[in-house]
DNA sequence: AAGTACTTCAACCGCGGAGTG
DNA sequence: CCACTCCGCGGTTGAAGTACT
């Protein structure tokens, strides 16, 4: 029989029972768990609210700069598979990836008339963007050891109102943040000589956590050795040539700077590279930057109302 | 102050895959 | 196999909030 469902909106009273039931018989089996519940919603609506909402892990407030940076990184390896990239942001759900996404990055692409799959708009995420999270972390970081990031409930947060669960303030030491970034993606002021060593690196890809540098980071890293300071292609440890096409599977972060081999020349091999202590910058970072001074004018034009206010550290 | 445009994000929808009988 | 149900994912919508004129 086809009882009448309600859509729309959650109320206070509906995010109760989800709770408590879900407290007292646990999660999955959505359909039955909505009857059983009393619910007059589908169990694919009871679930949404659960994941994206109530779940007590759930982590609320701005998208950071790490998370920011972590995002870009991993669309750009695997695109729009949000849950697969929210799996590697602790927290966040793949809806709410979406949304940043596609608020954010999609509009930055929009107003620089050019498709976020475009090369011209990668080139700018890849080489304008990242590296300027990338310095904002650090600097945020050498600034300060005691940067709060506070996790604000909106005002559509009925949890706070009747219960204590997930209502603590959420602290985070801005190293500690750094240190949950991808092992790929290595914060260093140094230079390209971290130190190589096999058995750091190894075949044991098992865990997900993002807090080993020495490790890598499971099908994020499968072709990358990992180093204290530094993040080296397997294909680079005994053949300079890379071997794949996609860019970004050679993409070395290092001093702040990307380094990507495929950036460059048809004839891109990793000798064609030069490095320097203060960072690894390639030709085509030079060249890039070169054609962005050229064409000054129309980025400038396009950046002028590219950024809010939060994305001004851009054009510094 | 009021109207309008824009932004955000919670929630919905359709589809495809997995499981089951 | 086939039919059916359930689940999870990615795309989309629209209400509410905010900014702008």
């Amino acid at each position: 029989m086809m009882m009448d469902l309600r859509r729309g909106p959650w109320t206070v009273e509906e995010d109760l029972t989800l709770i408590n039931y879900i407290a007292n018989h646990g999660e999955g089996r959505w359909n039955s768990l909505a009857r059983c519940a009393g619910l007059k919603r589908t169990g694919k609506s009871c679930r949404l609210r659960w994941l994206n909402y109530l779940r007590p892990d759930v982590r609320r407030g701005n998208i950071t700069l790490e998370e920011q940076l972590l995002i870009l990184e991993l669309h750009s390896r695997w695109g729009n598979r949000w849950s697969k990239i929210a799996q590697h942001l602790p927290g966040r759900t793949d809806n709410e990836i979406k949304n940043y996404w596609r608020t954010r990055v999609q509009k930055h692409a929009k107003q620089l008339k050019c498709d976020v799959n475009s090369k011209q708009f990668k080139d700018t995420m890849r080489y304008l963007w990242m590296p300027r999270l990338v310095e904002r972390i650090q600097a945020a970081a050498t600034n300060t050891t005691t940067a709060n990031v506070t996790a604000a409930a909106t005002s559509h947060d009925h949890r706070g109102q009747f219960n204590n669960f997930n209502n603590t303030t959420t602290t985070t030491n801005n190293n500690n943040m750094i240190n949950n970034l991808p092992s790929n993606i290595i914060i260093s002021n140094n230079d390209f000589g971290g130190t190589y060593t096999p058995e750091n690196s190894s075949t044991a890809a098992s865990s997900d956590s993002f807090g080993a540098q020495v490790s890598p980071v499971s099908d994020l890293t499968e072709q990358y050795y990992t180093t204290n300071n530094s993040t080296i292609p397997v294909n680079n440890i005994n053949n300079p040539t890379p071997t794949t096409t996609n860019p970004l599977d050679h993409q070395i972060l290092i001093g702040g700077a990307y380094y990507n081999p495929s950036m460059s020349s048809n004839t891109s091999t990793y000798e064609n590279y030069s490095f320097n202590t203060e960072g690894l910058i390639d030709d085509n970072y030079h060249n890039f930057q070169a054609s962005m001074e050229q064409n000054s004018q129309y980025w400038l034009e396009g950046v002028d109302n590219l950024w809010n206010v939060e994305d001004m550290w851009f054009l510094q």
